[in-house]
RNA sequence: GGGCCAUUAGCUCAGUUGGCAGAGCACCUGACUUUUAAUCAGGGUGUCCCAGGUUCGAAUCCUGGAUGGCUCACCA
């Protein structure tokens, strides 16, 4: 047995829940008829005073008073404050409230009134019990701090720190604006294998699982790219998704291992179009859920009106370095490597030493919304050579908040071209890259039957909202964060 | 994976040089018919994260481990 199931307070609830029982009251009761939530109360008063609501939440706390009551409820929208009079409820069920626990779940009715302090408040004249709770709760005025207990038992961090419900309540704005958006502008949504015999579409170590009937391992994937565009080739011209990745390596505080990626494809854009998709999404975005486009992010002001800066590597690297990529041989760049205090690895390509120069020296400082453009071949893979210089791409990335937010290119549609750029995957992979890709034989093949010119886009959910609620670590936007299993004894 | 820090009552946290385990909230008993962190009187409810060790004596010192946080590395 549990020891918990033995302590005082839970012995006390228990013996509360059958006295309730022994005078016939359930203490699981049935469902109630909710006709407003607590916040409208608040909000609405001048139309409600006067008439009966009747309520369905959470009792969090009691003020006796002899032969009257105050507590609160709490739903879902917020909580409003209760009041009951003996000579108004009666003797017998002033009694049973007054054995109720905080925590409980109830359904009440009754009037809503001011009381002389100006609260608005609900004066019970009937009520039932929905749900007995038998465990006591964290404390009403620190709240839950104890991260771990804060994760672990999310349920208990959403009962006692309204500002936590606030955050979820807002991510689900947040996507629902993002789908409106995209949805006004005639993308379809889709869905597409989350179990995949080759993960693509990324650079990253894949989780591993097995199908037994099947008997073979399959992969959880890594991106959506590769399938959402195995669609563009079948004809959908505007597709879009918004699901579960999962990558097998560490956290950090913008890093877990399993996150929500927007990934959208459209035919006949370019990469171009695609930073004027991106920049237009996030701040209308903003307004709409923000009612404004400029923000406060730990402390710095953030402007998302379009249109948001852009550079390319080659400049934001000689502006943050001052070394020049532009003119510059594979020695000397090796060189002010080692000046600049930059890490690389030996082997590393001119344009792999020029993408270390950018993650290690520029990234954080890019706070104000910022287009990084035209990225090394070597490290994109899945994106469109520029014509007239073919080490670089058409490819872009978003930051905000020192944080990498959307990726995007111009898609390379050439299946020849594609090939090659896996080979080179593979032979990286061969020489021990465990996050370099596979050769996607299937991928390829789809290809071959021609796929239009087509801009794609993919955002971090879970980072644009960190920046929507200003919140610094990414466990805070995600309901039930990737922990390490309980101890048990 | 490395470094630093934390873990004490249901929650938030004190705990001095190694000497009886503490506070606030919550909870229990009683008073109180518009309070609001209600108030007043009384009551401490504990595997001091776990396992060893040192010591007459360990929440405190030592060793190992667990979990978490920050940070570096890894991760475009």
């Amino acid at each position: 047995m549990e020891k918990q199931e033995l302590n005082s307070f839970i012995q006390q609830r228990l013996e509360n829940l059958k006295w309730l029982q022994e005078k016939g009251i359930p203490g699981f009761g049935e469902k109630f008829l909710r006709t407003h939530w607590a916040q409208q109360v608040q909000d609405d008063f001048n139309e409600l005073e006067g008439k009966e609501v009747s309520l369905s939440g959470r009792l969090l706390s009691k003020r006796e008073h002899g032969k009257a009551m105050f507590g609160d409820i709490s739903d879902q929208s917020g909580s409003v404050q209760l009041y009951l009079r003996v000579n108004s409820i009666g003797e017998e069920k002033f009694e049973i409230f007054q054995s109720l626990d905080i925590g409980d779940l109830i359904g009440i009715t009754g009037e809503v009134f001011k009381t002389r302090r100006g609260e608005v408040t609900i004066n019970v004249s009937c009520f039932e019990i929905q749900a007995k709770s038998l465990r006591p709760l964290p404390e009403k005025w620190h709240g839950l701090k104890d991260v771990e207990l804060r994760y672990r038992q999310r349920y208990l961090d959403l009962i006692v720190n309204p500002e936590v419900r606030e955050i979820f309540m807002r991510r689900s704005r947040i996507i629902a604006s993002i789908r409106r958006f995209l949805d006004s502008r005639e993308f379809l949504e889709v869905e597409t294998p989350i179990l995949q015999p080759i993960p693509g579409g990324g650079n990253a170590r894949p989780f591993v699982t097995h199908h037994k009937t099947l008997g073979r391992d399959l992969y959880l994937r890594i991106a959506l790219e590769l399938y959402l565009k195995k669609l563009i080739v079948g004809g959908f011209d505007r597709v879009y998704e918004i699901g579960r990745n999962f990558r097998n390596e560490g956290f950090s505080y913008k890093h877990s291992p399993e996150f929500t990626m927007l990934e959208l494809y459209q035919v006949n854009t370019d990469y171009q179009d695609m930073m004027e998709l991106t920049e237009n999404m996030i701040s209308s975005v903003s307004q709409e859920v923000l009612g404004s486009q400029k923000i406060d992010y730990q402390g710095e002001e953030i402007d998302l009106t379009p249109p948001w800066k852009r550079m390319t590597m080659v400049e934001v690297v000689k502006e943050f370095t001052g070394v020049d990529f532009e003119n510059i041989d594979l020695e000397t760049a090796r060189e002010k490597a080692e000046e600049k205090g930059v890490r690389i690895k030996t082997g590393f390509s001119l344009g792999e030493i020029l993408n270390e120069f950018f993650e290690q020296k520029v990234e954080d400082n890019l706070i104000q919304p910022t287009f990084i453009m035209d990225y090394p071949v070597e490290v994109s893979p899945l994106a469109k050579k520029i014509p007239d210089n073919p080490d670089f791409t058409y490819r872009f990335e978003g930051f905000i908040g020192g944080m990498e937010m959307a990726n995007a290119f111009t898609e390379l549609n050439d299946p020849i071209d594609q090939r090659e750029r896996f080979e080179k995957q593979v032979a990286q992979r061969e020489a021990g890259d465990e996050e370099a890709h596979m050769m996607d034989e299937d991928f390829i093949r789809a290809l071959e039957y021609g796929m239009p010119p087509t801009g794609g886009l993919g955002i971090g959910i879970d980072r644009i909202i960190m920046v929507l609620t200003n919140t610094r670590n990414i466990r805070e936007v995600i309901l039930f964060p990737p922990m390490r299993p309980e101890e048990k004894e």
